[in-house]
DNA sequence: CTTAGCCACTTGTTTGGTCAAGTTGAGCGG
DNA sequence: CCGCTCAACTTGACCAAACAAGTGGCTAAG
């Protein structure tokens, strides 16, 4: 039972058909905008079955190349983009090393959760969790202030409540001691003015307007495994992201 | 030859299957890990052809609902979170239709692009261009500052300029009566303060923190179609978003 | 006990049909 | 010139059938 080099896996039919179709899409043969050759013309250039080459091109209607017209025929959409750039400033909070030279724990311990993070949470107001401040120094001045907040149970046998710097993140140290898969991300995210406390941290005068990130992470059954807080000065900071128009 | 209220689309049979097996995922009448009833069972119980059930399946599978193993079955992934809701604020400005009932359009015409926009748009400072801004009104009350920008070759021979609604958008608007497509959107978001103009637009205090959306859109070759700066007062406005975590 | 073979069951791929329904344009009559 | 009808072309939905190929369990031979 050789089979040898014998790696000539040959792709389905359809396969080939999309493939060849993107292709062509990509290298201009068919402009954008453009109509594609009917089924029936493509049938006859493949030799295939009308399903067939129907099955390719709703793999590419699904995909975003091309959008079929009922009575009128397929026509060229574009190459889709998928991988788009996105922020994502909670996951960075959490998936952040701590590093001495960069970050400075303000505080790190048990502490009871205020009114903006208890429904995040998911725990009443002034419950007892684990919270986690780091100030985010950029050429020694503060720049960015994030707090982490734990449940108990996730903290617990952690070392998440210790001032010490955590050199390969939250998320890796949860996963690690606690078995804990983080799994989506919810965030929301205003303008606000600073409180005092943030001021007096980021060296800001009273009046800054700051960004107010606030992210709950949750693990695949739902249950919330961290909330980050991430505020970010107006002047200093930028968020970017990019996404198809499609 | 009317149909009158004969509203009662029935959508196709692969979807309606789609659809079923999605709520009972959802339900866990199907749990995660488990195997689904084989094809020859699903054609039974829906009283369909084999096709109709491997397209349905087939679907669900590329959208992330299940995994289809050959000579196994088809095994429950669980919901995906793909279809994740991203607050995209500057391409809804592009996209959004003008109502006179909720929209106030505040000017439209040839102007001289700002330093804020100048940069982004692709052309200096003061050069001419089409703007377009309005206000958004909740409740009667200004909630949001859209401002559309046009370079003039893309608003040339368009309505663009005028200021009535409008009603389609100015996505549809361009697309139809100059065939060119949105591709890709890049926006950058941060917090600031409100200007004196946006401060008297908007019915805002001195000194209100405020979200400024500034995007880009472009269309396949890389041209700017449009640059929309939102502006969102702070104590109005959060951005929601979701992602996974991997 | 191990293994090879067989068989039932599963999904994967492809074909070739039918019927329905939207679109377009040519031709015709007013 | 306008509006209508109609035929041709298009995609949409569906089905029955066939063959390929992977999996898993059973059984009988080694």
């Amino acid at each position: 039972m050789v089979d040898m080099s014998g790696l000539e896996f040959t792709p389905p039919k359809y396969a080939q058909i999309v493939r060849t179709l993107q292709e062509r899409i990509e290298d201009g043969t068919y402009p954008v905008g453009e109509k594609l050759p009917s089924e029936t013309r493509l049938v006859r250039e493949f030799g295939a079955g009308r399903s067939t080459v129907v099955r390719a091109l709703q793999i590419l209607s699904m995909q975003g190349w091309i959008e079929r017209e009922h009575g009128r025929g397929s026509f060229v959409k574009g190459v889709p983009h998928q991988a788009v750039e996105r922020s994502h400033a909670g996951a960075s909070a959490f998936e952040a090393p701590e590093n001495s030279k960069s970050d400075q724990i303000v505080c790190a311990g048990r502490m009871s959760v205020p009114a903006t993070i208890a429904e995040t949470i998911g725990l009443p107001e002034n419950a007892p969790a684990i919270m986690r401040r780091r100030l985010v120094l950029v050429d020694d001045e503060p720049s960015e202030l994030v707090t982490l907040w734990f449940p108990l149970d996730v903290a617990e046998g952690t070392d998440l409540g210790d001032p010490t710097p955590i050199s390969i993140g939250a998320r890796e140290h949860i996963q690690r001691v606690k078995q804990l898969r983080p799994s989506l991300v919810f965030e929301r995210l205003s303008a606000r003015l600073a409180t005092d406390e943030e001021n007096e941290l980021l060296g800001l005068e009273k009046g800054t307007p700051v960004l107010g990130i606030v992210a709950r992470i949750v693990d695949t059954s739902g249950e919330v495994l961290a909330v980050a807080e991430v505020v970010l000065p107006g002047d200093l900071h930028e968020l970017e992201d990019s996404y198809s128009a499609v």
